[in-house]
DNA sequence: TTCATAATTCCAGAATGATGGAAATGTATG
DNA sequence: CATACATTTCCATCATTCTGGAATTATGAA
């Protein structure tokens, strides 16, 4: 993964209502959630809820589909992982000896 | 762990001199390096990387202690994991069979 | 086609964050 | 005490991000 792309990452969970899109959707699973269903859920308006979906589907922590009038969002497990493998990478340069538990 | 307390730990992460700071002492592990250590090797202005120090300390995912004339850091490695886990909790809903591998 | 629904894009103002030289604050050495 | 050293704080500028109503696009229903 490039710095770039962590950076963004981190931004895009750096905010209120998309760190709790983020968590709603890790505890939704793979089945995800209309974008109407999460702003009635947290409460925000479409239009700003709109803006940090976008982002974070940028940011390849969701992933998005439509289905009928909705479009539905999941978030992306192969994103998150490779996002905490990078920000993780070489601890304790790889001695668990040294790592603490 | 607090909704708050993640965003400024994600904040912090989220720009290249930070998460620069953070992935360098992830590798250093618990020993750290001084601060003129890391501004040397990052290539960064003393007083640039102060405002960073201080604020991944802030944020939890840093701590420091002075050695003589300086200033050591290192990460705190039970700030980083008690973020983790905010972030991933609950995940599927706890039903392992949902959960992407 | 006409209407209703779901979501996104446009736009502007308000707020927050990054940067780094200069000055100030410890801390050790001669 | 005087000096050098390591780091932090002050301060001002510049840049980026957040917000949400209104207008727009896309889809399905009558």
């Amino acid at each position: 993964m490039k710095t770039d792309t962590a950076i963004a990452a981190f931004a895009a969970l750096a905010q209120e209502t998309r760190l709790g899109v983020v968590r709603l959707l890790v505890q939704a699973g793979p089945a995800g959630l209309s974008a109407g269903d999460i702003a009635t859920r947290l409460a925000v308006p479409a239009s700003t809820l709109s803006h940090h979906l976008a982002q974070l589907e940028r940011a390849g922590l969701l992933r998005s589909w439509r289905l009928q009038r909705q479009i539905f969002y999941a978030c992306d497990y192969d994103g998150l992982r490779s996002l905490l493998t990078f920000l993780m990478q070489d601890c304790c340069q790889g001695r668990p000896e040294l790592c603490p538990p």
